[in-house]
DNA sequence: ACTGGATTTGAACGATCGTTCAAGCCATAA
DNA sequence: TTATGGCTTGAACGATCGTTCAAATCCAGT
């Protein structure tokens, strides 16, 4: 049976997504992998390259995530408002209620400038990906045309990482999560 | 000279405040503090206790701070306005863009429930803070009386917390922050 | 000046960290 | 069957982690 990196990455990926960078040792990630030590530095070189070729992996999920929302709804619009409810609703199975990369932008700090710096250029592709749906529904007449949809996402962007951080510090508000999406997702299309 | 405690646990949160629990040594607090380990041990128990004590040092500075703009704008809503913008503003001097409740929240896992559970205590701490000066604002009939101050507060937390987290992430955005600040403001506001 | 209790010191502990590498294993080719 | 080359293994490394504690130091009261 020969080695399934991808899904090694995964495992490696909702560990790290879970308990965080520091808090996450390399023996822990061994047992997750079901690998030993040697093994895993030769495909993956350091815990810090784990770490970025993890952020990637998220991030290339996020994004499909987010294309086949948009292509299951009837308009990009209603893509990206299941894309926010799955997101926020479902966080109950996932590693973490918040954003991988947020939670990693939060945690890392200048002791690891290049793990820093991927998790930001990541997390601006995802603002990016956000921009290119909203000028979608700008195309489509679905949304005013007179706002930059760089603007939209950036804010769109902000108010998703408040609700998710919301939602992690406050795990029992989920009676009041749909209304707070509704707020979101209304507030930013009337801006 | 007599040791001072306020001040010593003054350094152990800045630094908490930047690096996390995690990411924190006690032999960098040590260094910080100028004190031996023992000395440490003495005064605050443990690494663990050390940072809970540091949680409840910044919350209770944040909470003051709120309360100084209040008293120091013509109205609560002004007074609310000023620390937001003090916060979100200010942020190049103070140890990370960030809130500290947050940042612990966010970090920290079940394998500290304590830290964790204070964390969030604190932190719905500032949001019942909020619930207040937002209720003075409505017995002074500067703000609509017939929303829940304690769902305002919930929502400018939310929001606060998202301002906070896409200041982190795009440290170079603060051409869009008066404007962003202005967004959240009004967007709660005419809620 | 002397003493006794409190405080400070820093070396050292065991545990765990990320990482390495010689030795063993296994599939394929001759 | 044997030789070869790559992959896997797990013991072990030095560094650092949080923490302890006996010894040194300090200072108030006599």
């Amino acid at each position: 049976m020969k080695f399934d990196r991808q899904e090694a990455l995964h495992q490696a990926t909702d560990l790290f997504w879970a308990k965080g960078f520091h808090a996450t040792s390399m023996r822990t990630i061994q047992q997750a992998m079901d690998m030993r030590p040697g093994s895993i530095y030769a495909s993956f070189g350091s815990k810090e390259a784990l770490f970025k070729q993890a952020l990637q992996y998220y991030a290339a999920n996020s994004q499909a995530r987010l294309a086949a929302c948009v292509e299951q709804s009837d308009s990009p619009l209603a893509g990206l408002k299941r894309f926010i409810s799955e997101v926020v609703m479902g966080c109950d199975q996932a590693p973490s209620s918040m954003c991988m990369l947020v939670k990693s932008i939060t945690e890392l700090t200048e002791d690891n400038v290049e793990l820093l710096l991927e998790a930001k250029r990541l997390l601006n592709g995802m603002e990016q990906a956000f921009a290119e749906v909203l000028a979608q529904a700008q195309a489509q007449q679905q949304l005013s045309g007179d706002v930059d949809s760089t603007r939209l996402a950036r804010y769109l962007q902000m108010q998703l990482m408040g609700l998710r951080a919301y939602v992690r510090a406050n795990s029992d508000a989920k009676e009041h999560l749909e209304s707070l999406i509704d707020d979101v997702f209304n507030g930013f299309i009337t801006t």
